[in-house]
DNA sequence: ATTATTTGTCTATACAACTAGACAAAAATG
DNA sequence: CATTTTTGTCTAGTTGTATAGACAAATAAT
């Protein structure tokens, strides 16, 4: 369908090579350069965008220092990578979704705290604003490369152990099974899209300015009360977020 | 929750005065500023992001051209937009959403073709790559605010009149009735973001380099066949997707 | 009425981004 | 083996981005 092809938005605030960087990620992740795929030369894509060639070689190191692309001098430039499809369901389970494409999931926390809840979260867990709720700094990789980076807030009276046994586990859902939550639901996500703040840029390797997608999303036991609250950013060309309804 | 605050990402492709912009926009969907309140001032705002005011006034103007913003001499700077809440489900309709919201939808017919089906559109579809295949490029709006651009497949010989029909309605949903199409759902949506290229940041009027949510999604009718095949580009700040589970 | 605060406009300077052209080095082609 | 294609490196000039400071114009506060 969509051919690599089209100018670009001179002096818009974005350099023009990380517009370019941005479409042919875009380009990988949709599949128009599947993996191992040789990339049109530098001097082909330079006239397809209309730039100078130097411009594309910058969009091309970009891509390259993710490990992305993989340049060879005098055979030309390759796909090196491959995205992931991320279904979301009412039983959204990150390591499930993970391992059933044949990869190797992994999670680690980042931070932790326990604060007073403020207005969003005590109203999406259904509490009193200022109860003490459990934060979770949270990411998650796939192959050892970060896809996702997560805050979740839990009710702090109902988890007493839940940091540990998640530090210990790397797993949301299996440091909830030891406090008795043998199954849980998604009541609802919200999807917005936004571009990376420095933070969440440095946790997910991206090059400040890329763009993420930003999942907020309820989760609620079997009897219907809610126990998570959870803000993930993910990689927004490593991942294609798949609402099946 | 999230302050307005933090440092800016220096030389990663992204100028300075967009990342605030992007920022301040993504505070005020978030309703961190709400409808009709003051910024801080700029000076204030430089000091926060550690960059010049000319910096600054940039980021502000970029907003006031797109109508986000106002800024008046003396008095200071406001919010002068909402955002929209798009909920997506087994029956998402445009104009219903938009009607709950108490706003005022509106389509119309950017461009149509007829045209073999590719691989992709084939797949979706259900048929053989290369049948004849409807193309409608639509811009839906809100309270006259370009809000959504969609370009959707449909089989060519079971809806011969439609391009006229939605020409017409300036919906697809009554669009479809008047080719027998009593009821349809949806069988998935899939969603991603990317950098507006040129052509979506004209018609969504946004400045180029902005985020888009791109939204693809197979709708089937009532025997389970698929009828359409759309892929929906969103201004990724004017609109939060809201997945219903 | 005076003062302080806030946005608007101007000049000047430093640095990053983009373009242009030339040539080297490695690999594929015939 | 010679030729072509491709990525890698260098120099130089132009345009966009960010900083700094000063002052004007409108509004709000005292």
């Amino acid at each position: 369908m969509s051919e690599t092809l089209g100018q670009m938005d001179r002096g818009a605030g974005v350099a023009l090579w990380r517009q370019i960087a941005e479409r042919l990620r875009a380009d990988i992740a949709a599949g128009v350069y599947p993996h191992n795929a040789r990339l049109p030369s530098e001097a082909e894509l330079a006239g397809r965008f209309k730039v100078n060639r130097h411009t594309v070689r910058r969009a091309i190191g970009a891509l390259a220092e993710e490990n992305i692309l993989r340049a060879d001098r005098g055979r030309g430039t390759f796909v090196a990578s491959r995205p992931i499809d991320y279904p979301i369901g009412r039983r959204t389970r990150f390591s499930e979704i993970v391992s059933r494409q044949k990869r190797q999931p992994g999670g680690r926390l980042v931070a932790s705290s326990e604060e007073g809840a403020d207005i969003l979260v005590a109203e999406k867990l259904g509490i009193a604003p200022g109860s003490r709720v459990i934060r979770l700094e949270t990411l998650s990789a796939v192959d050892g490369v970060p896809l996702t980076r997560a805050t979740s807030w839990f009710p702090a009276e109902r988890f007493p152990g839940l940091v540990a046994a998640y530090a210990e586990t790397g797993s949301i859902t299996k440091a909830l099974e030891r406090h008795g939550i043998a199954d849980y639901t998604r009541l609802e996500t919200r999807i917005s899209a936004r571009v990376a703040g420095a933070d969440d840029a440095e946790h997910l390797s991206l090059p400040p300015g890329a763009v993420v997608l930003v999942s907020e999303a309820v989760n609620i036991d079997a009897e219907g009360n809610p126990i998570q609250f959870a803000r993930a950013r993910f990689a927004g060309d490593r991942v294609q977020i798949v609402v099946e309804s």
